[in-house]
DNA sequence: TCCCTATACTGAAGATGATTCAGTAAAGAC
DNA sequence: GTCTTTACTGAATCATCTTCAGTATAGGGA
């Protein structure tokens, strides 16, 4: 008796989906109640039945929402970007700007952005995937274009710069300490095109730039047969 | 009434302790049950809260033991390997084994190994600071043998090797992918060493032979590749 | 040998939180 | 003005962690 008389539509669930961010950014999905969420936006738990599958389901389209963002916000600046140094760099300082605008958001993408047990193959995994492919793409025309090393693996490659941002992240955001990304991501691009070890132990294979651009072609070259060969 | 006549002592810790270690490795925190291990310990709920305050009690101890049992393994070769390069490749082979031999113990320290909130300062950190430590000393040491960078961040570097793996670790289980911790241990570490970008160096020797080879795969791979795209 | 007490354990009840569902009231159609 | 559809409700259900008042035994002392 004396429901609310409200009669939106599609603004319940952007209300929902509003208040479901607020409460999944301040704390871990399993603390996160439901009933918080339903008061945040103004309504009863079985409400947000009749939107959402179940929490997890509303949790999805949350982070749906947030990758969405980040990927319109990054996609034409990135296109406008050409060197392999520059991407990185860009791609680098733009991940960590999310840790200082949003750190609660931040967190938890650290904390849970692959979701429970099935997560490859699932809409989240794909998501994820676009979002990490501007670093991909700047990888392998890095090596097409001769200023990577034809031989780096690109997964590990891609692997090693999400992950250490994210350790590094934490570790920062966890003792309180200010992350200040344009140096950041300066230092780190350097690092990573540079290496640790103090230059030329050895003179292995002094890759010729122009060995590595034919490599590399070969390499696009056999991957696509390999491709079509299916 | 007929309560088991069980009068053991330390020994229920131990069995409880490998009950909660069985099905904390198999599901994540929240979804393990303190029903389940109280089953695999042979006892009823109540039980474990004689022995632990509570879960999260319960799954701390879990985890100083599988720490613990890290050091000990880690700690004795480790000293007995002294170049950089060497030290790396067995902390990072050494790290990459946990996946092999016990991938259900390693995706249990990727998914939660920092614990809840408060972390920092926890004895779950200082367990993982320990576990750490290996890694930074091999890079403190490696700057001073002049063998690493002088100018080397050492905890952006440490956050690298250890969020990269992780990342590595979860993708390759993730897609079922075998994990060979020497081959990879030895990849890696030349990444880290020698960095993505190619060497800026000189186009020293003559391009050799090689050349010849490689261009020589190129035009086959281009007609074969031109006769099928038809 | 028998009692007594500390110990180890029990199981039912309390608390919290997700999910379901039978139903209610407003909005718009006719 | 009635009817139907839609949006929403909130009480009930179910699964979990946690507590606690109590029970049974081991082992020491008389």
């Amino acid at each position: 008796m004396t429901a609310l008389p409200r009669r939106r539509k599609s603004v319940r669930r952007t209300e929902i989906l509003a208040a479901a961010r607020a409460v999944f950014v301040a704390k871990p999905f399993e603390q996160a109640s439901v009933a918080e969420i339903a008061a945040g936006a103004d309504c009863v738990e079985g409400t947000l039945y009749t939107y959402f599958r179940n929490k997890r389901d509303l949790f999805d389209a949350v982070l749906t929402d947030v990758y969405d963002g980040l990927i319109a916000d990054i996609e034409p600046r990135f296109a406008a970007l050409d060197g392999t140094a520059d991407r990185l760099r860009f791609l680098i300082a733009r991940h960590l700007q999310i840790a200082v605008d949003e750190p609660g958001l931040s967190a938890m993408l650290g904390r849970e952005a692959r979701g429970r047990e099935p997560y490859f193959g699932s809409k989240l995994h794909a998501l994820n995937r676009r979002y990490v492919r501007f670093m991909t793409r700047t990888l392998s025309d890095g090596i097409e274009r001769g200023e990577l090393k034809a031989d780096l693996d690109l997964a590990l490659a891609r692997d090693f710069v999400f992950g250490g941002l994210e350790h590094r992240v934490r570790d920062l955001v966890g003792r309180g300490r200010r992350i200040e990304p344009a140096r950041m991501a300066r230092e780190i691009t350097a690092m990573l095109l540079g290496g640790w070890g103090v230059v030329a132990s050895e003179p292995t294979a002094a890759p010729d730039a122009s060995i590595g651009r034919i490599e590399a072609r070969l390499a696009v070259l056999e991957g696509e047969l390999r491709a079509r060969a299916r």
